[in-house]
RNA sequence: GGCAGGUUGCCCGAGCGGCCAAUGGGAGCGGACUGUAAAUCCGUCGCGAAAGCUACAGAGGUUCGAAUCCUCUACCUGCCA
Protein backbone atom coordinates (compact mmCIF):
# COMPACT_ATOMS: atom_id res chain seq x y z
CA UNK A 1 0.00 0.00 0.00
CA UNK A 2 1.18 3.48 -1.29
CA UNK A 3 1.59 5.97 1.57
CA UNK A 4 0.36 9.35 0.80
CA UNK A 5 3.07 11.61 0.53
CA UNK A 6 2.00 15.42 1.09
CA UNK A 7 4.63 17.68 0.02
CA UNK A 8 4.48 20.63 1.87
CA UNK A 9 7.12 22.64 0.11
CA UNK A 10 9.44 22.64 3.24
CA UNK A 11 12.33 20.29 3.61
CA UNK A 12 15.99 19.74 4.39
CA UNK A 13 18.91 17.64 2.96
CA UNK A 14 22.11 17.77 4.64
CA UNK A 15 24.96 18.01 1.53
CA UNK A 16 28.50 17.26 3.54
CA UNK A 17 29.41 16.74 6.19
CA UNK A 18 32.91 18.45 8.24
CA UNK A 19 35.38 16.70 10.67
CA UNK A 20 32.91 17.59 13.57
CA UNK A 21 29.66 18.65 13.57
CA UNK A 22 29.33 20.99 11.03
CA UNK A 23 27.37 20.71 8.79
CA UNK A 24 26.05 21.83 4.51
CA UNK A 25 22.82 21.38 3.30
CA UNK A 26 20.08 23.19 1.82
CA UNK A 27 16.62 24.22 3.09
CA UNK A 28 13.84 24.19 0.47
CA UNK A 29 10.96 26.37 1.32
CA UNK A 30 7.66 28.38 -0.85
CA UNK A 31 10.13 31.11 -1.81
CA UNK A 32 13.14 29.20 -2.17
CA UNK A 33 15.89 27.74 -1.28
CA UNK A 34 18.68 28.46 1.75
CA UNK A 35 21.74 26.73 1.24
CA UNK A 36 23.38 26.44 4.41
CA UNK A 37 24.76 27.54 6.34
CA UNK A 38 23.65 30.79 6.01
CA UNK A 39 23.36 33.92 7.73
CA UNK A 40 19.68 35.36 7.42
CA UNK A 41 19.70 39.18 7.77
CA UNK A 42 17.18 40.70 10.40
CA UNK A 43 14.15 42.76 9.53
CA UNK A 44 12.77 43.40 12.50
CA UNK A 45 9.97 45.72 11.26
CA UNK A 46 9.49 44.05 7.41
CA UNK A 47 12.76 46.63 6.82
CA UNK A 48 16.48 45.74 7.44
CA UNK A 49 17.31 48.93 8.50
CA UNK A 50 18.53 51.62 6.11
CA UNK A 51 18.52 49.16 3.13
CA UNK A 52 16.66 48.41 0.03
CA UNK A 53 15.30 44.63 -0.22
CA UNK A 54 16.53 45.24 -3.57
CA UNK A 55 20.16 45.69 -2.09
CA UNK A 56 19.42 42.67 0.12
CA UNK A 57 18.81 40.72 -2.93
CA UNK A 58 22.02 41.63 -4.38
CA UNK A 59 24.45 40.94 -1.92
CA UNK A 60 23.07 37.73 -1.90
CA UNK A 61 20.40 37.02 1.20
CA UNK A 62 18.86 34.05 1.01
CA UNK A 63 15.85 35.26 3.36
CA UNK A 64 15.22 37.79 6.18
CA UNK A 65 13.81 37.65 9.81
CA UNK A 66 11.37 39.40 10.98
CA UNK A 67 9.52 39.94 14.70
CA UNK A 68 6.19 39.13 14.98
CA UNK A 69 5.96 41.14 18.52
CA UNK A 70 6.49 43.84 16.24
CA UNK A 71 5.01 43.60 13.43
CA UNK A 72 1.60 42.87 15.53
CA UNK A 73 1.98 46.11 17.28
CA UNK A 74 2.55 48.07 14.09
CA UNK A 75 0.99 47.56 11.70
CA UNK A 76 -1.42 44.90 13.24
CA UNK A 77 -0.77 41.35 11.92
CA UNK A 78 -3.90 41.57 9.87
CA UNK A 79 -2.61 44.44 7.83
CA UNK A 80 0.41 42.32 6.76
CA UNK A 81 -1.78 39.18 5.97
CA UNK A 82 -3.73 41.38 3.72
CA UNK A 83 -1.09 42.36 2.22
CA UNK A 84 -0.58 39.02 1.28
CA UNK A 85 1.91 38.61 3.68
CA UNK A 86 5.23 39.39 4.94
CA UNK A 87 7.15 38.71 2.15
CA UNK A 88 4.39 40.63 -0.43
CA UNK A 89 4.38 43.34 2.20
CA UNK A 90 7.89 44.32 2.61
CA UNK A 91 8.63 43.31 -1.59
CA UNK A 92 10.95 40.43 -0.52
CA UNK A 93 10.49 37.64 -2.68
CA UNK A 94 12.53 34.89 -1.13
CA UNK A 95 12.18 33.17 2.16
CA UNK A 96 10.95 34.64 5.28
CA UNK A 97 11.25 33.80 9.29
CA UNK A 98 9.49 35.81 11.94
CA UNK A 99 10.92 35.38 15.52
CA UNK A 100 7.62 34.56 18.16
CA UNK A 101 8.64 37.22 20.63
CA UNK A 102 10.23 35.31 22.61
CA UNK A 103 12.95 37.48 22.31
CA UNK A 104 10.86 40.63 23.76
CA UNK A 105 10.19 38.63 27.27
CA UNK A 106 13.46 38.82 27.84
CA UNK A 107 14.59 42.79 26.13
CA UNK A 108 11.49 44.26 27.42
CA UNK A 109 11.37 42.41 30.67
CA UNK A 110 14.15 41.76 32.47
CA UNK A 111 17.17 42.72 31.09
CA UNK A 112 17.93 44.80 27.81
CA UNK A 113 22.00 45.53 27.22
CA UNK A 114 24.46 44.15 29.94
CA UNK A 115 21.78 41.98 31.17
CA UNK A 116 21.76 40.15 27.99
CA UNK A 117 25.09 39.94 26.98
CA UNK A 118 27.53 39.94 30.06
CA UNK A 119 27.11 37.49 33.35
CA UNK A 120 27.83 39.51 36.26
CA UNK A 121 28.31 36.60 38.35
CA UNK A 122 25.43 38.13 40.25
CA UNK A 123 22.17 35.91 40.02
CA UNK A 124 19.13 38.03 40.56
CA UNK A 125 15.44 37.20 39.09
CA UNK A 126 14.27 40.43 39.81
CA UNK A 127 17.13 42.38 37.54
CA UNK A 128 16.33 45.20 35.11
CA UNK A 129 19.07 47.36 33.49
CA UNK A 130 19.28 50.67 35.17
CA UNK A 131 17.37 53.59 34.20
CA UNK A 132 14.61 50.89 32.70
CA UNK A 133 11.13 50.31 33.53
CA UNK A 134 9.81 46.88 33.08
CA UNK A 135 7.84 46.42 30.04
CA UNK A 136 7.14 42.71 29.91
CA UNK A 137 6.02 40.21 32.56
CA UNK A 138 5.90 36.59 32.22
CA UNK A 139 3.64 33.87 34.15
CA UNK A 140 2.92 30.49 33.25
CA UNK A 141 0.44 31.06 30.34
CA UNK A 142 2.02 33.65 28.43
CA UNK A 143 3.70 36.98 28.91
CA UNK A 144 1.78 40.48 28.97
CA UNK A 145 3.57 43.49 27.40
CA UNK A 146 3.28 47.23 27.82
CA UNK A 147 3.78 48.27 24.11
CA UNK A 148 7.27 50.51 24.35
CA UNK A 149 5.20 52.71 21.45
CA UNK A 150 2.51 53.94 23.19
CA UNK A 151 2.25 52.42 26.37
CA UNK A 152 -0.96 50.07 25.61
CA UNK A 153 -1.29 46.35 27.01
CA UNK A 154 -0.91 43.39 25.10
CA UNK A 155 -1.28 39.39 26.13
CA UNK A 156 0.80 37.38 23.86
CA UNK A 157 0.14 33.43 24.88
CA UNK A 158 1.97 30.90 22.81
CA UNK A 159 -1.08 30.72 21.09
CA UNK A 160 -1.61 34.00 20.50
CA UNK A 161 1.77 34.35 18.65
CA UNK A 162 1.17 31.31 16.58
CA UNK A 163 -1.99 33.16 15.24
CA UNK A 164 0.43 36.63 14.61
CA UNK A 165 2.93 34.35 12.78
CA UNK A 166 0.25 32.58 10.80
CA UNK A 167 -1.18 36.18 9.50
CA UNK A 168 2.31 37.18 9.01
CA UNK A 169 2.64 34.34 6.92
CA UNK A 170 6.38 33.65 6.98
CA UNK A 171 7.77 30.54 5.51
CA UNK A 172 9.92 29.78 8.82
CA UNK A 173 7.90 30.48 12.28
CA UNK A 174 9.61 30.11 15.77
CA UNK A 175 7.53 28.97 19.28
CA UNK A 176 7.23 31.36 21.29
CA UNK A 177 9.64 30.44 24.58
CA UNK A 178 10.99 32.42 27.59
CA UNK A 179 14.28 34.31 26.51
CA UNK A 180 16.11 34.31 30.58
CA UNK A 181 19.41 36.50 31.40
CA UNK A 182 22.76 35.48 32.56
CA UNK A 183 21.49 37.02 35.71
CA UNK A 184 18.73 34.46 36.50
CA UNK A 185 19.31 31.88 39.16
CA UNK A 186 19.73 28.03 38.45
CA UNK A 187 16.19 27.61 40.34
CA UNK A 188 14.31 30.37 37.62
CA UNK A 189 16.24 28.91 34.15
CA UNK A 190 14.87 25.39 35.84
CA UNK A 191 11.39 26.97 35.83
CA UNK A 192 11.38 29.22 32.70
CA UNK A 193 12.85 25.76 30.58
CA UNK A 194 9.65 23.45 31.71
CA UNK A 195 7.53 27.08 31.01
CA UNK A 196 9.16 27.12 27.13
CA UNK A 197 8.84 23.17 26.92
CA UNK A 198 4.75 23.59 27.81
CA UNK A 199 4.71 26.13 25.16
CA UNK A 200 6.01 24.47 22.75
CA UNK A 201 3.76 21.85 22.66
CA UNK A 202 1.01 24.45 22.44
CA UNK A 203 2.31 26.14 19.85
CA UNK A 204 2.55 22.51 18.04
CA UNK A 205 -1.11 22.25 18.96
CA UNK A 206 -1.99 25.93 17.96
CA UNK A 207 0.07 25.55 14.74
CA UNK A 208 -0.89 22.30 13.62
CA UNK A 209 -4.98 23.86 14.06
CA UNK A 210 -4.03 26.87 12.14
CA UNK A 211 -2.42 25.18 9.45
CA UNK A 212 -5.15 24.05 7.45
CA UNK A 213 -6.50 27.04 6.95
CA UNK A 214 -3.25 28.68 5.45
CA UNK A 215 -1.35 28.14 2.71
CA UNK A 216 1.30 27.68 1.57
CA UNK A 217 3.09 25.47 4.77
CA UNK A 218 4.87 27.40 7.20
CA UNK A 219 7.37 24.91 9.06
CA UNK A 220 7.75 25.61 12.81
CA UNK A 221 10.70 25.52 15.04
CA UNK A 222 11.08 24.85 18.42
CA UNK A 223 13.56 26.86 20.34
CA UNK A 224 15.94 25.19 23.32
CA UNK A 225 16.88 27.27 26.10
CA UNK A 226 18.57 26.22 29.02
CA UNK A 227 21.44 29.07 29.71
CA UNK A 228 24.70 27.84 30.24
CA UNK A 229 23.83 24.44 31.93
CA UNK A 230 24.57 20.97 30.16
CA UNK A 231 21.87 19.55 31.46
CA UNK A 232 19.10 21.82 31.54
CA UNK A 233 20.41 22.11 27.33
CA UNK A 234 20.31 18.15 26.80
CA UNK A 235 17.32 17.54 28.50
CA UNK A 236 15.42 20.42 26.50
CA UNK A 237 16.53 19.20 23.12
CA UNK A 238 15.64 16.00 24.09
CA UNK A 239 12.39 16.91 24.48
CA UNK A 240 11.51 18.87 21.61
CA UNK A 241 13.07 16.51 19.57
CA UNK A 242 10.64 14.27 20.58
CA UNK A 243 7.89 17.03 19.22
CA UNK A 244 6.82 17.18 15.67
CA UNK A 245 8.81 20.49 14.66
CA UNK A 246 10.20 20.99 11.07
CA UNK A 247 13.28 22.52 12.73
CA UNK A 248 15.12 24.15 16.21
CA UNK A 249 16.09 26.79 16.69
CA UNK A 250 18.70 27.50 19.62
CA UNK A 251 18.23 30.22 21.74
CA UNK A 252 19.34 32.37 25.17
CA UNK A 253 21.64 34.60 26.48
CA UNK A 254 24.95 32.86 25.52
CA UNK A 255 28.58 34.42 26.59
CA UNK A 256 30.77 33.00 23.46
CA UNK A 257 33.06 31.45 25.27
CA UNK A 258 30.39 29.24 25.94
CA UNK A 259 28.85 29.15 22.30
CA UNK A 260 30.50 25.95 21.20
CA UNK A 261 29.79 23.78 23.73
CA UNK A 262 26.17 24.84 24.29
CA UNK A 263 25.13 24.40 20.71
CA UNK A 264 27.28 21.19 20.80
CA UNK A 265 25.42 19.57 23.31
CA UNK A 266 21.90 20.57 21.66
CA UNK A 267 23.15 19.68 18.17
CA UNK A 268 24.21 16.61 19.61
CA UNK A 269 20.61 15.65 20.76
CA UNK A 270 18.80 17.00 17.75
CA UNK A 271 18.27 15.01 14.90
CA UNK A 272 20.43 14.70 11.72
CA UNK A 273 17.84 15.46 9.31
CA UNK A 274 15.87 18.68 10.76
CA UNK A 275 17.68 22.36 10.33
CA UNK A 276 19.53 23.83 13.58
CA UNK A 277 18.75 28.01 14.03
CA UNK A 278 21.22 29.63 16.38
CA UNK A 279 19.06 32.41 17.25
CA UNK A 280 20.66 35.70 17.21
CA UNK A 281 24.19 34.95 16.85
CA UNK A 282 26.50 36.79 14.26
CA UNK A 283 29.34 38.15 14.91
CA UNK A 284 32.67 36.32 12.84
CA UNK A 285 34.15 34.38 15.42
CA UNK A 286 30.47 33.60 16.73
CA UNK A 287 29.39 32.12 13.46
CA UNK A 288 32.57 30.15 13.17
CA UNK A 289 31.70 28.27 16.47
CA UNK A 290 27.76 27.85 15.71
CA UNK A 291 29.00 26.24 12.27
CA UNK A 292 31.68 24.34 13.99
CA UNK A 293 29.38 23.09 16.35
CA UNK A 294 26.25 21.90 14.11
CA UNK A 295 23.80 25.23 13.31
CA UNK A 296 22.91 25.55 10.04
CA UNK A 297 21.62 29.28 10.23
CA UNK A 298 21.93 32.81 11.71
CA UNK A 299 20.20 35.62 12.42
CA UNK A 300 21.67 38.95 13.79
CA UNK A 301 21.10 42.38 14.11
CA UNK A 302 25.25 43.41 14.73
CA UNK A 303 26.16 43.25 11.30
CA UNK A 304 23.28 46.19 10.40
CA UNK A 305 23.36 47.77 13.61
CA UNK A 306 26.87 47.53 14.34
CA UNK A 307 27.44 49.49 10.66
CA UNK A 308 24.44 52.42 11.61
CA UNK A 309 26.42 52.89 14.42
CA UNK A 310 29.60 53.15 12.12
CA UNK A 311 31.54 50.28 13.18
CA UNK A 312 32.51 47.77 9.77
CA UNK A 313 34.05 44.21 9.59
CA UNK A 314 36.83 43.23 7.40
CA UNK A 315 39.42 40.41 6.84
CA UNK A 316 41.48 42.42 9.84
CA UNK A 317 39.05 43.02 12.10
CA UNK A 318 36.40 45.47 13.19
CA UNK A 319 36.78 49.11 13.03
CA UNK A 320 35.30 52.79 13.19
CA UNK A 321 34.69 54.69 10.15
CA UNK A 322 34.42 57.43 12.38
CA UNK A 323 37.53 57.36 13.54
CA UNK A 324 39.88 60.70 11.99
CA UNK A 325 42.15 57.85 10.76
CA UNK A 326 39.86 57.57 7.98
CA UNK A 327 39.79 61.00 7.36
CA UNK A 328 41.78 60.80 3.76
CA UNK A 329 41.29 57.44 3.47
CA UNK A 330 40.74 56.59 -0.30
CA UNK A 331 40.56 53.08 -0.29
CA UNK A 332 37.45 50.55 0.22
CA UNK A 333 36.84 49.24 3.59
CA UNK A 334 37.67 45.98 2.26
CA UNK A 335 39.72 45.80 -1.37
CA UNK A 336 39.22 42.41 -1.31
CA UNK A 337 35.22 42.62 -1.41
CA UNK A 338 32.69 42.75 -3.30
CA UNK A 339 29.82 44.20 -2.48
CA UNK A 340 28.20 47.64 -4.08
CA UNK A 341 29.76 49.70 -1.67
CA UNK A 342 33.68 48.39 -1.49
CA UNK A 343 33.25 48.87 -5.11
CA UNK A 344 32.26 52.21 -5.33
CA UNK A 345 32.92 54.18 -2.24
CA UNK A 346 36.10 55.16 -0.23
CA UNK A 347 36.14 55.10 3.88
CA UNK A 348 37.05 58.86 3.41
CA UNK A 349 33.73 58.95 1.89
CA UNK A 350 31.73 57.04 4.57
CA UNK A 351 33.70 58.74 7.41
CA UNK A 352 32.68 62.14 5.74
CA UNK A 353 29.11 60.91 5.34
CA UNK A 354 28.86 59.03 9.21
CA UNK A 355 30.25 62.90 10.16
CA UNK A 356 27.72 64.65 8.43
CA UNK A 357 25.12 62.56 9.51
CA UNK A 358 24.16 61.67 6.07
CA UNK A 359 21.62 58.43 5.53
CA UNK A 360 23.34 57.02 3.06
CA UNK A 361 26.35 56.51 5.31
CA UNK A 362 24.28 53.83 7.03
CA UNK A 363 23.01 52.30 4.06
CA UNK A 364 25.97 51.67 2.29
CA UNK A 365 28.15 50.66 5.64
CA UNK A 366 25.23 48.38 6.25
CA UNK A 367 25.09 46.82 2.98
CA UNK A 368 28.84 46.07 3.55
CA UNK A 369 28.24 44.44 6.84
CA UNK A 370 25.81 42.25 5.78
CA UNK A 371 27.22 41.01 2.51
CA UNK A 372 30.48 40.53 4.59
CA UNK A 373 28.56 38.28 7.01
CA UNK A 374 26.26 36.65 4.26
CA UNK A 375 29.42 35.96 2.02
CA UNK A 376 31.11 34.65 5.38
CA UNK A 377 29.49 32.05 6.04
CA UNK A 378 28.56 31.14 2.32
CA UNK A 379 32.49 30.71 2.67
CA UNK A 380 31.83 28.48 5.21
CA UNK A 381 29.51 26.08 3.39
CA UNK A 382 31.89 25.97 0.19
CA UNK A 383 34.99 25.19 3.43
CA UNK A 384 32.77 22.28 4.39
CA UNK A 385 32.02 20.77 0.72
CA UNK A 386 35.67 20.63 -0.15
CA UNK A 387 36.95 19.61 3.21
CA UNK A 388 38.56 22.92 4.14
CA UNK A 389 36.30 24.12 7.23
CA UNK A 390 39.10 23.72 9.65
CA UNK A 391 41.32 25.57 8.28
CA UNK A 392 39.59 28.69 7.21
CA UNK A 393 38.49 29.12 10.46
CA UNK A 394 41.76 29.00 11.74
CA UNK A 395 42.95 31.26 9.11
CA UNK A 396 40.12 33.74 9.28
CA UNK A 397 40.02 34.55 13.07
CA UNK A 398 43.98 34.21 13.27
CA UNK A 399 43.55 37.25 10.82
CA UNK A 400 40.35 39.09 12.24
CA UNK A 401 41.46 39.04 15.65
CA UNK A 402 44.98 39.87 14.85
CA UNK A 403 44.86 43.36 17.06
CA UNK A 404 42.75 42.36 19.90
C1' G B 1 24.86 112.57 19.49
C1' G B 2 21.55 110.48 23.77
C1' C B 3 19.70 106.20 26.50
C1' A B 4 19.87 101.01 27.46
C1' G B 5 21.99 96.16 27.08
C1' G B 6 26.02 93.00 26.09
C1' U B 7 31.44 90.71 25.57
C1' U B 8 32.38 83.30 29.45
C1' G B 9 36.53 77.66 27.32
C1' C B 10 36.55 75.41 19.49
C1' C B 11 30.89 77.14 18.90
C1' C B 12 26.18 78.23 21.42
C1' G B 13 25.14 79.24 26.33
C1' A B 14 24.40 79.10 32.20
C1' G B 15 26.73 81.27 36.26
C1' C B 16 25.98 87.06 38.99
C1' G B 17 31.49 87.54 45.76
C1' G B 18 34.04 81.90 48.21
C1' C B 19 31.40 74.98 47.23
C1' C B 20 34.18 77.65 39.63
C1' A B 21 38.84 75.02 35.47
C1' A B 22 33.48 77.10 35.59
C1' U B 23 26.01 73.70 34.70
C1' G B 24 23.89 72.41 29.77
C1' G B 25 24.00 71.54 24.54
C1' G B 26 26.92 71.06 20.05
C1' A B 27 31.57 70.05 17.74
C1' G B 28 36.09 67.21 18.47
C1' C B 29 38.40 62.52 20.26
C1' G B 30 37.65 57.36 21.83
C1' G B 31 34.61 53.04 23.10
C1' A B 32 30.35 49.71 23.12
C1' C B 33 26.62 47.18 20.30
C1' U B 34 24.82 39.34 19.26
C1' G B 35 16.30 36.25 17.88
C1' U B 36 16.65 45.59 17.15
C1' A B 37 12.45 50.10 22.95
C1' A B 38 19.27 51.27 18.99
C1' A B 39 20.58 56.57 12.53
C1' U B 40 21.43 54.31 19.82
C1' C B 41 24.24 54.41 24.27
C1' C B 42 28.75 55.39 27.19
C1' G B 43 33.40 57.84 28.21
C1' U B 44 36.47 62.03 27.41
C1' C B 45 36.73 67.00 26.46
C1' G B 46 42.19 74.36 29.05
C1' C B 47 47.80 72.81 29.78
C1' G B 48 50.57 69.35 32.90
C1' A B 49 52.48 62.66 35.02
C1' A B 50 51.96 65.57 39.38
C1' A B 51 52.68 69.73 42.45
C1' G B 52 50.84 73.32 39.88
C1' C B 53 50.01 76.82 35.80
C1' U B 54 47.01 79.81 32.53
C1' A B 55 41.85 81.21 31.97
C1' C B 56 35.45 84.15 31.90
C1' A B 57 37.15 91.20 26.08
C1' G B 58 41.71 94.62 27.89
C1' A B 59 43.87 97.57 31.85
C1' G B 60 43.44 99.16 36.74
C1' G B 61 40.85 98.99 41.50
C1' U B 62 37.71 97.20 46.00
C1' U B 63 37.97 92.63 49.00
C1' C B 64 40.95 87.72 53.22
C1' G B 65 38.79 86.06 48.43
C1' A B 66 36.23 88.30 41.83
C1' A B 67 33.85 85.28 35.80
C1' U B 68 30.65 87.65 39.45
C1' C B 69 31.38 94.60 42.57
C1' C B 70 33.71 99.67 40.87
C1' U B 71 36.52 102.81 37.04
C1' C B 72 38.38 103.55 32.30
C1' U B 73 39.31 101.51 27.21
C1' A B 74 37.88 98.55 22.93
C1' C B 75 34.23 96.15 20.27
C1' C B 76 29.00 94.48 19.50
C1' U B 77 23.48 95.09 19.89
C1' G B 78 18.77 97.58 20.44
C1' C B 79 15.69 102.16 21.01
C1' C B 80 15.52 107.58 20.44
C1' A B 81 17.63 111.65 17.44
Amino acid sequence: MLSRVVDTGFSFAVQAHAGGRARAGEIRTPHGNIKTPAFIPVGTKATVKAVLPESMRDLGAQAILANAYHLYLQPGADIVAEAGGLGAFMNWPGPTFTDSGGFQVMSLGAGFKKVLAMDSGHRDDDVIAEGKERLARVDDDGVTFRSHLDGSEHRFTPEVSMQVQHALGADIIFAFDELTTLNNTFDYQVASLERTRLWAERCLIEHDRLRSAHRPYQALFGVIQGAQYEDLRRTAARDLAGMAFDGYGVGGAIENRNLTDIVGWVTDELPDDRPRHLLGIGEPGDLFAGVAAGADTFDCVSPSREARNSAVYSPDGRFNLLASTHRRAFEPIDPTCDCYTCQHYTRAYLHHAFKAKEMVASTLATIHNVRFTVRLVGAMRDAIISGEFSELRTEFLSRYYAGR
